[in-house]
DNA sequence: TAAAAATACTCCATAGGTATTTTAT
DNA sequence: ATAAAATACCTATGGAGTATTTTTA
């Protein structure tokens, strides 16, 4: 029995597929796989029921999850007091990040990052999917933050975490429930952002192509100053909206998400730099953001923006 | 950070030796130095003392020491709950094991062993130090149960715990205090065993050689009777001695104890068997017997029974 | 017939072993 | 001078990779 392996079961619990488990862990399938099997021989029991699809905890599957979180519990709290990333993290990252992502993430872990790794130069361009991708392949760029999945071939994907869509409401608009239905959209005239961002486009998917206002926005900020004006409502995602206004709204189960990944080139050697990254965006962002869970995923292919 | 590596930190803390440490833990010495060694990197702190002896925790490693001991608590809790021996554990063992233990041991372990691994043939054979040591030799056992350490060149010793002496007082006799001093036996007149009995040697190492008794018996269970009859007091191992009885009285720190081992000739592979054996009995003995602590070794060198 | 899990193999990092040197008492 | 820890070097297990086959919805 190895950490690693109690971490598969965890994600592979968590994601419900060996594949995105595997992904997730930044692994092979097959690695997950051998790993999970490895440990069900040790342990004589199958903690998974490989029929149901979802993959799903068997019985005794659920017992060893709960040790499983425990023992990762603890064992995260050790390295969390000490751990010095041994080898200090170094080097010159470029990082091409879109505008619906960058200006409310980096903000909260630029700082962090700057002071956990003084030794690395950050960067950042903030640019639409399409010259991000481009720029990747020109390796003009090491690293993007996006909207995934792209299935792009060339494209490596890392997924990094589900963002919910919520509905912000003008202040003189009607608010149905306090959880939203799917169809509570339908008709309402939404302020959207220009053809350039793939927002524009994932909001498009939720609530039909029929209400595409007349007017369109270069950022949400700006979004966001005009449904204060009353120039209607709009789709923004979670972590630019307010969650204590309560013109925030958000969707009942299965509440539409966008996966937000990171996505490299095949010739990106798979850095320290990355995982860095990667754990702390995860550490800074609110955690139900972490897993998909029964949300509706809005998919990022053919709306490159 | 392995499960390992913690493992070898609470060794390392409990038996204050590397050499000691990796004994207990059935590996070579360098093997724990370095894993130590790479954890205290990965961490980025001294988790030891090495000036000091014995080898002492400094304060980070008591933290990290806390906290191994919770991941390794829960870890065990989940091998125990499920583990399989996986590959199940088959074949004969023949075992030779000294008197003073193997009334004493052997009753609470082998009911379990037997059902445990059903698919081993144990054969048994009480017998003295010297007997067990030449039986090895000529491959005629594999494996012996006695008083360590020997420093034989040819035996392989491993550590299973360490037994306090106790005197079992003569029922007319005055009891100088509830935990003796080492002095208080000068003068005894000691019922002890033949001189084929190592325990024998150890005992008149503890009291002198200057109150060997009369009377030498063939058996533990027989000077307990004669005691009983008032012929005398004697020194008892632990595990042959009724503690309920107040007659039965332990000495003060530092308390002295014999190490019981397993030994095996050079030529026996590490078999999964000799762990199984080693777990059992660790399992079915007083913890507190676990450890040397701060008690005082009465050696078995030059006293082979 | 796709999508996902399992299998086959290859590779390499590293835990573990033996022999030896260094260090501290 | 002796005992213990560190170091050097080797071996082998097993975690991880790619390519492929098998399975199931």
């Amino acid at each position: 029995m190895t950490l690693t392996q109690l971490r598969y079961v965890l994600a592979l619990a968590r994601h419900g597929s060996f594949g995105k488990a595997a992904r997730h862990c930044l692994v092979a399938q097959p690695t997950l796989s051998i790993q999970i099997q490895k440990l069900e021989q040790e342990l004589g029991v199958e903690i998974f029921d490989r029929r149901k699809n979802p993959v799903t905890l068997t019985e005794p599957g659920k017992k060893v999850e709960a040790h499983a979180r425990r023992i990762l519990d603890e064992a995260d709290s050790l390295l969390e007091e000490f751990s010095q990333e041994s080898g200090e993290v170094r080097g010159r990252i470029r990082l091409g990040i879109i505008p619906t992502v960058s200006s409310y993430l980096l903000p909260r872990i630029f700082r962090k990052l700057k002071q956990k790794y003084p030794s690395v130069e950050f960067y950042i361009h903030e640019l639409p999917t399409s010259q991000i991708l481009q720029k990747i392949q020109n390796e003009e760029l090491d690293l993007g933050i996006l909207a995934t999945p792209l299935n792009e071939k060339m494209i490596e994907e890392i997924p990094l975490y589900y963002e919910p869509f919520v509905v912000y409401f003008a202040p003189e608009a009607s608010i149905p429930r306090k959880r939203l239905k799917f169809d509570d959209l339908q008709g309402q005239d939404l302020l959207l952002l220009g053809e350039e961002h793939c927002f524009r486009h994932q909001s498009l998917k939720i609530c039909g192509q029929g209400n595409a206002g007349k007017i369109e926005c270069g950022s949400l900020d700006t979004i966001k100053k005009m449904v204060d004006q009353g120039m209607g409502s709009t789709l923004l995602p979670l972590l630019s909206a307010n969650m204590k206004s309560d013109r925030v709204v958000r969707f009942q189960d299965p509440e539409p998400v966008r996966e937000i990944g990171i996505v490299h080139g095949k010739s990106f050697y798979k850095s320290r730099l990355l995982e860095a990254l990667r754990e702390t965006i995860l550490k800074n962002i609110p955690l139900d953001l972490h897993q998909q869970n029964k949300r509706k995923l809005i998919g990022a292919e053919d709306v490159l923006g």
